[in-house]
RNA sequence: CGGGCCGUAGUAUACCGGUAGUACAAGUGCUUUGGGAGCAUUUAGACUGGGUUCAAUUCCCAGCGGCCCGACCA
C-alpha cells in the first residue's frame, strides 16, 4: 500500500492522557485511535496487526481440532440466570440494557453459557463428542478501572475456545495440547522467550487454572519463575504446598512483573448440570459433559508485543504480526529515484509482499527514517540517489543498525523466505 | 470500589476578576532532501452546569472527564 493513501498519520508527541508504552507508541503510530478510557478502535495499520494475530490463533486452533463458529453479543438473561451469573452481586462487569419491549438482555463478557446453551440442541450422544468450538468476538466489560492502554480495556476483542469432552480423561488430554498450542502461539507473536506458563488460581470455575504470563513492567501481575522447569507461580497461589507438588523449590524462584495474555481452565460439569448439557454413552446412561474453557486477548497480546519488543525509536514488529513485511522508503524528489522506487514498489506487490511504499512527498529523509522506526516494520528498503548509484536497494532489519544494498531479485528472495 | 494527582489549541505552557499569548505540531505555497530542514502564510483553545460579582478562563460548589496506586479481574 502506498503511505500517501493511508488516512492515518504519524505523530511526533505522544498523547497527553496516556501513559503506557503501548498505548503511546500505538496512538502516535495511528495504529489506534482512542474514544475514551479502556475503549480503543483499530486503524488500518492496527488492524492488519490484529488480522495476522487472528490468523496465528486460528490455525493453532486448527491442529487441535478446534472448530469456528461466531456467537452473538446479545445474551439471553435466562441462560445466565441458570448458572447464578446475571446477578449484579455475582457479576459486576456486565452492561445491561433492554429491549423496546422491556426485556432485559447483556451484553457478552464471556461466552461459556451461550456456547454450553447452544450445543444443547446437537449434543445427545457420545458420538456427538468431544467438540472444540471457539469464536473471535468483542467482549464487553464495564470494569472498573481500565487501564495500561490496550492492556486491559472495557472493550476488547477475543479468542474463546470451550472443549466438550465426555469425560475428565478426555479433557485432561486435550488440556494438555491446548497447553502446547498456547505456547505455539505466543512463540509465533514473537513472545515466546518472555512467557511462562504459570500455575494460577482458577476463579469461580476451579481451584486451579494455567496462565499464559508475559514478562513485562507493564504487568498486572506478580509470577516466581522458575528458569529449571520453565513455568512459574502466580503469587496469588503462591503456597508451600502447592510448591512441592509442582516439584518446585523456593529458593530458585525469582519474582517478575507479568501480564497474562493467555488463560486455560478446566470447567468440569458444573455448567452442563445447570444448563443441562448431557449425553448418553454407550452403555444407554446419561452423563453429564465435561468443560473447559482457553481464553486469549487478541488486542492486549498486541499491546504486549509493544511493550516487550520496542525499543527507544519506536515499535519493532516479528515479522509474524507486522502489518507489512518491508517499509519501502523512496527519498528525496529526484525523478529517476521516484521511477525506480515505483518500479520496486510495484514488483513487490506483483509478487505478493506486504510491502508499505512511503511515497509521500516533500518529506526529509530524517522524517521518513523516523516514521519507519515508530511504525515499526521488519524491513526498511530504501530507494535513493546513493542506492541507485550502488545499483542496487539498500535494506535494513529494523532490529539492525547497518544495512546492504541488494538488488530487487535479492530482496524479493529475503522477504519471500520470510513472508512463506 | 477506596485513595492520589490533574483538566487553557493536537502537544507543552503563559497571563489574568475586565473574554487568551507563545513555542512546537497540523494545513497551504515555495525552497530543501541520508536521521524529524528553511521561509511565508493559515487553522486551532479556557470540560460542563450552577453560585458569587457590574464582569468568571480566573474565586466557590457540584458534576463530567483523564492518568496513576490499591482492591477487583474466566
Amino acid at each position: 500500500m502506498r503511505q500517501s493513501k493511508l488516512f492515518t498519520k504519524t505523530r511526533k508527541e505522544a498523547p497527553a492522557d496516556e501513559t503506557s508504552k503501548n498505548a503511546e507508541l500505538l496512538i502516535r503510530g495511528g495504529y489506534i485511535h482512542k474514544e475514551m478510557a479502556g475503549v480503543y478502535s483499530y486503524l488500518p495499520l492496527g488492524l492488519r496487526v490484529l488480522k495476522k494475530i487472528e490468523n496465528i490463533i486460528r490455525e493453532e486452533m486448527s491442529k487441535v481440532g478446534g472448530i469456528e463458529m461466531k456467537t452473538s453479543i446479545l445474551q439471553d438473561k435466562e441462560i445466565w440466570e441458570k448458572t447464578n451469573r446475571w446477578d449484579d452481586n455475582e457479576v459486576d462487569i456486565w452492561f445491561k440494557t433492554k429491549l423496546k419491549n422491556g426485556a432485559d438482555v447483556g451484553l457478552s463478557w464471556s461466552n461459556e453459557e451461550n456456547f454450553a446453551n447452544i450445543l444443547k440442541q446437537y449434543v445427545s450422544s457420545y458420538k456427538d463428542l468431544p467438540l472444540y468450538l471457539y469464536d473471535f468476538k468483542d467482549i464487553l466489560r464495564n470494569e472498573v478501572r481500565s487501564k495500561s492502554g490496550i492492556m486491559r480495556g472495557r472493550e476488547f476483542y477475543w479468542k474463546a475456545l470451550y472443549s466438550f469432552s465426555r469425560n475428565e480423561t478426555e479433557h485432561n488430554d486435550f488440556y494438555e495440547r491446548m497447553k502446547v498450542a498456547y505456547r505455539d502461539i505466543f512463540k509465533r507473536a514473537g513472545i515466546g522467550h518472555a512467557t511462562y506458563l504459570t500455575f494460577a488460581s482458577g476463579g469461580a470455575f476451579s481451584k486451579y487454572s494455567h496462565e499464559f504470563q508475559t514478562l513485562t513492567s507493564a504487568g498486572e501481575d506478580t509470577i516466581y519463575v522458575s528458569e529449571d522447569n520453565a513455568m512459574a507461580v502466580n503469587k496469588e497461589v503462591m503456597e508451600e504446598e502447592i510448591l512441592a507438588s509442582l516439584g518446585l523449590e523456593k529458593n530458585k524462584l525469582v519474582e517478575h512483573r507479568a501480564i497474562e495474555v493467555g488463560n486455560i481452565f478446566t470447567l468440569g460439569t458444573s455448567k452442563p448440570e445447570a444448563l443441562g448439557l448431557s449425553y448418553v454413552d454407550k452403555n444407554g446412561e446419561k452423563n453429564h459433559v465435561f468443560m473447559g474453557s482457553y481464553g486469549v486477548g487478541l488486542g492486549r497480546l498486541m499491546g504486549t508485543v509493544v511493550e516487550v519488543l520496542s525499543d527507544d525509536h519506536g515499535i519493532v514488529w516479528p515479522e509474524s504480526i507486522a502489518p507489512f513485511a518491508v517499509h519501502l522508503l523512496a527519498l528525496g524528489d529526484d525523478e529517476e529515484v521516484l521511477k525506480e522506487a515505483n518500479k520496486i514498489y510495484e514488483n513487490l506487490e506483483k509478487a505478493g509482499v506486504d510491502v508499505l511504499f512511503d511515497d509521500r512527498e516533500g518529506l526529509s529523509a530524517g522524517e521518513k527514517f523516523s516514521d519507519a522506526d515508530l511504525l515499526g516494520m521488519p524491513w526498511r528498503a530504501v530507494v535513493s540517489v546513493r542506492s541507485m548509484k550502488e545499483k542496487g536497494i539498500e535494506i535494513k532489519k529494523r532490529t539492525e543498525e547497518k544495512g546492504k544494498i541488494v538488488s530487487t531479485e535479492e530482496l524479493l528472495k529475503i522477504l519471500n523466505e520470510k513472508v512463506s
